[in-house]
DNA sequence: GTTGAGCGTT
């Protein structure tokens, strides 16, 4: 299963990568997203993280507050894209 | 070359 998190509060110069390896570090990443303007295409500050859902929980409380690249990043589970 | 609460592309 996959839980799709949250992560908000970014610093602008984030990439995927620089979340998949911060998340890999308590438990496992499917894959992550950074969300860029569609019209600049400039980092928006926030994106996703697909982790595996029995270490979603952890990961939450793990990385909610932690600091990356100098920024204190946000991490909730995400609101559902699509209705399933 | 900027900014700072938020929940995304097919």
């Amino acid at each position: 299963m996959v839980t799709t998190l949250y992560v908000g509060n970014l610093p602008w110069a984030i990439k995927q990568d620089d979340l998949i390896r911060a998340f890999s570090q308590h438990g496992e990443v499917l894959g992550a997203r950074i969300i860029t303007d569609r019209e600049t295409g400039r980092s928006r500050g926030f994106g996703f993280v697909e982790v595996n859902d029995a270490d979603a929980d952890r990961m939450i409380q793990a990385m909610n507050g932690a600091e990356l690249q100098g920024r204190t990043i946000t991490v909730n589970e995400a609101k559902p894209r699509e209705l399933q």
